[in-house]
DNA sequence: ACGCTTATTATACATATGTACAATAAGCCC
DNA sequence: GGGCTTATTGTACATATGTATAATAAGCGT
């Protein structure tokens, strides 16, 4: 755990070229050898720690749509602000996720947490969609829902890398209402 | 030119990390060294294949929205299933894509291809959806302009790594249909 | 043909890096 | 306290890597 948290600090001081087993050791304030203790290689470290990472950012998200409550449509709003605010919404967060994304295709290991996490997150959207549309008597075909799902998926992951790689080009809080107005209409929902 | 395309070549095969001085010569058929004399570091080729790969995606969905037969509603659907479709949306160009963000936070010059791109793509989503608006006589403030094209920007964003990185999960042309959609939604445009 | 600039190679070097392994310290159960 | 497992260190190694530099070849205008 400790290794795990070294890591995410190397990546995202220098990202992953400087990540090397030496500088998170030291960053553990352990020595080298210590890892391959803990872990066969040094990509099933990154492996770990991409895991960790990812559940990290999806439980505020989650957290905050659970709020019993909350009507369907606040519960949606409460997950689109959580996901476009600090600390989800962050350099800190996009360094971490471009690192590992951009190892999948030599690592196929990490591929793999990619396409768990995806799916946890893009399901995670479809069922909230799916209960803003019962609250709105509204019917569709699993096809039409798998959409929307995917369509609010994407607002959300797009707002969120402009609002980690471009927080200065906006106002504080104005991503996530941006976020918030885009899946109302996406949804058909009548803002205001 | 041969060393940003042995660049591009050596970094979808197996990654950034694989992407060496020396493997890069070899996929042009030169010597390491000759690299050296175009380029005074291996960063400042990273930089010149980045802009080249930035600029070659962007070429075809801008050319796209450049029908001038269309008008303004067609010309952004034009722009958005140019940008959501092969070989724009490729495994190929988000392995570049996310190879060149995730090397932003070391090589500050990176950054600096990233912003420019960034914001170049966000204003031609800005052009298209103001004459959109203005196609149908929809008057708003620059600020909610703005936030138009920051929306339809992420989902185009959104969508591209969906479809980049989870195609078996669709069929042929689903997500630019959904794309299509989407940005109608946001845009307040009656689809059919 | 000459001279100059550009293109290209060959070789070398210092260092960074992932990995391996034997040795030592620490914790803990009986 | 003895003995066993686990945690941790120190050191060593083979190799990969970015960079530097001198040497050579090629192109080309005059």
């Amino acid at each position: 755990m400790e290794l795990i948290l070294a890591t995410q600090a190397c990546i995202v001081e220098g990202g992953i070229r400087q990540a090397t087993v030496r500088k998170i050791a030291a960053a553990a304030g352990v020595t080298p050898g210590l890892i391959r203790h803990y872990f066969p290689d040094k990509d099933d470290l990154f492996c770990a720690t991409y895991k960790f990472t990812m559940t990290e950012m999806a439980r505020l998200p989650v957290l905050a749509a659970q709020d019993i409550e909350a009507g369907a449509i606040e519960r949606l709003h409460l997950f689109v602000r959580a996901s476009l605010s600090s600390p989800v919404m962050s350099p800190r967060h996009h360094q971490l996720w471009a690192s590992f994304t951009s190892l999948m295709r030599s690592v196929p290991a990490l591929a793999a947490v990619h396409r768990d996490s995806y799916l946890e997150f893009r399901q995670e959207c479809g069922s909230l969609v799916a209960e803003v549309l019962r609250e709105q008597r509204q019917a569709v075909s699993t096809r039409k829902l798998d959409q929307l799902a995917a369509a609010v998926n994407a607002v959300l992951d797009g707002l969120w890398l402009e609002g980690c790689l471009a927080s200065d080009l906006f106002e504080a809080g104005e991503i996530a209402d941006i976020g918030i107005r885009s899946v109302d209409a996406l949804l058909g929902i009548d803002s205001n």
